[in-house]
DNA sequence: GCCGTTTTCGGCCCGACTGTTTTCAGTCG
């Protein structure tokens, strides 16, 4: 059975959890949970790496002893060390560890005392009175860990981006209508663009905090109040999202705006630095001793330190403080840039809208062409176009160009790529469009090697442009098929076609570290909103946002090009 | 357990809130 690199980030993290349950080292701790981030955010199978004769020590945070446990997981699927761990300490304690409010401090105490080794078990202690007896507990742990439970079973997922952003947008509109507020921001994983958040955290600054923490509690959507102190407090929403408030003063914007964006691993790695060179970096500034030196703005605050500022998105420490030393940050791409859409549907499959009245949307927003790229026949539940009827929205195509000058619509089809790598309708049929968009619509579940030797048989095709949402997972919904997308990004770097970044909410992939491994291979990747009404094409801002954590430029978008330099990109000679 | 332009040993980010405490540990972000 292969082992992926998240089979072996998952046994360092349970490593990690027993550890920590054991009161080991925590730098030791720290250095697994490391180690199982650096894997999972790898672009590159470690397996595949080390039989190729490799050296897996070269990747950060891994030395000696973790390449050889790295080895060992990918010859037998676990290490012997996590095995031993998992004698001395019962393996279902890491699940209490997931109960907000549990560490490994109270687990280890839960377990000593108590026997404890389950959820179940916990909750029927809690039940009998048994928790608040325990030395650093009490009645309000005890209720509060009731709750937990309680509240897991209905289960706290995770939004995605575009959900958060209707719940945000509101509340901070709110809150900015308070008197005494200067800024009113939405920071942490909302700020950077992540494709979900687990939270939203809002940065206020105003002289005084407890006024705008009590309207922030008697926000009309809050159903409970986590926290609540004069410059601090959590909440959540009925809607389940919980919403966490910090209030700095005026001066310590920039700090605390940097602060709470994040990422934890970014922050951690600024505030080395601030360190070393003798300063000292929080939320309310950047200090020498007692002497604030930077804080107001984030620039000033990576200035101080050495750095240009650095893009919200880029923030994970995925090569960000290299490229700043050394003035390599990328420019990156805006929403602005893009200069039309390569993907959209019309009523004559599953749109909702007619050609004019989706090419009339597109030139309000601006845009010098689009697309039209309705379904192919296979895909008769959306009423696939077969050639008779492609052949007729190609006429209707040319009619419009000819009436309607400034916008230039585009003849395209998303093509189904069937079960064996071939595509839905034939080579000459294709060949008469602008571009083709190919797609995967079927077949989810073949072996990760069929599923990839299908598609790049399909990019094989004379007349293939564009792969559009290239791992066909709907977040939190469906999972990506399995296709080793290294090998579809190199395949697509040989035969000079494009890969899609869906902008719909629910799609996003490529994921951020897929777009960064096709810029550094050169591949093209194009934004498109895969649009089935004349609304869709708002989701470009959340294509373009997982386009800015892939560290992708303009010259690196597709569609950010103006139609004349896009022309002979669509049209391969191979 | 990792790492090194000050280090091969001795560091490894920092502050707020809660609940339990009589001065602070644990957890969280």
């Amino acid at each position: 059975m292969p082992v992926h690199n998240a089979d072996i980030a998952a046994v360092f993290d349970e490593i990690a959890d027993l550890l920590e349950i054991e009161s080991a080292n925590p730098f030791r701790v720290r250095a697994y949970r490391n180690a199982a981030r650096a894997l999972r955010d790898l672009n590159q199978d470690v397996a595949a790496m080390i039989a190729q004769g490799g050296d897996v020590t070269e990747l950060p945070g891994i030395g000696e002893d973790l390449g050889s446990k790295i080895k060992e997981i990918v010859e037998t699927g676990t290490a012997a060390m996590l095995e031993e761990h998992r004698k001395k300490v019962p393996a279902t304690l890491t699940n209490l560890l997931k109960i907000p409010g549990l560490g490994p401090k109270r687990v280890q105490a839960l377990y000593h005392k108590l026997g404890i080794r389950t959820l179940d078990d916990l909750q029927s202690a809690a039940q009998n009175g048994r928790v608040r007896a325990l030395q650093g507990f009490g009645a309000k742990t005890e209720q509060h860990i009731l709750e937990q439970l309680k509240a897991r079973t209905s289960e706290a997922k995770r939004f995605k981006l575009a959900i958060a952003t209707q719940y945000a947008e509101s509340f901070i509109a709110y809150l900015k209508a308070s008197a005494g507020v200067e800024h009113v921001v939405a920071a942490g994983s909302y700020r950077r663009a992540k494709e979900t958040i687990g939270d939203l955290d809002l940065l206020v600054t105003a002289r005084s905090g407890s006024p705008v923490v009590e309207r922030f509690v008697s926000y009309p959507e809050v159903e409970e109040v986590l926290a609540h102190g004069t410059t601090k407090a959590s909440v959540r929403l009925a809607c389940r999202l919980q919403v966490d408030l910090r209030v700095v003063p005026e001066a310590s914007y920039g700090a605390a705006l940097q602060y709470f964006t994040g990422s934890k691993e970014h922050n951690v790695l600024l505030r080395q630095l601030a360190q070393q060179q003798g300063l000292k970096l929080n939320e309310y500034g950047l200090f020498k001793g007692d002497q604030s030196v930077a804080g107001t703005t984030e620039e000033s605050v990576y200035a101080a330190v050495g750095l240009p500022w650095i893009p919200p998105e880029l923030r994970e420490n995925r090569g960000e403080f290299e490229a700043a030393r050394a003035g390599h940050l990328p420019k990156l791409v805006e929403l602005a840039e893009l200069k039309g859409d390569l993907h959209a549907h019309t009523k004559a499959t599953d749109g909702r809208n007619t050609i004019k009245e989706m090419v009339e949307a597109a030139r309000k927003r601006g845009f010098e062409y689009l697309a039209i790229t309705d379904h192919s026949r296979r895909l008769a539940m959306a009423h696939g176009l077969d050639p008779k009827r492609l052949f007729e929205q190609l006429e209707e195509i040319d009619r419009l160009n000819d009436a309607s000058p400034g916008l230039t619509i585009l003849k395209g089809i998303e093509v189904d790529i069937l079960e064996d790598g071939s595509l839905d309708l034939p080579d000459e049929d294709l060949g008469r469009l602008d571009l083709v968009v190919g797609a995967v619509h079927s077949h989810f579940r073949l072996s990760r090697e069929k599923q990839t030797e299908r598609i790049l048989r399909a990019m094989d095709r004379p007349h293939f442009t564009i792969l559009a949402h290239p791992s066909g997972r709907l977040i939190d919904e469906r999972e990506p098929y399995e296709v080793d997308m290294p090998r579809l990004i190199r395949h697509a770097r040989d035969r000079g076609c494009a890969l899609e970044v869906n902008a719909h909410p629910l799609r996003l992939d490529l994921t951020d570290t897929d777009c960064q491994m096709a810029k550094d291979e050169g591949v093209l990747v194009s934004i498109n909103s895969d649009a089935h009404s004349v609304l869709d094409f708002e989701n470009l801002r959340y294509g373009v946002g997982q386009a800015r954590r892939g560290w992708l430029e303009m010259s690196n978008v597709l569609n950010a090009r103006s139609l004349q330099s896009l022309r002979p990109l669509l049209k391969r000679t191979m």
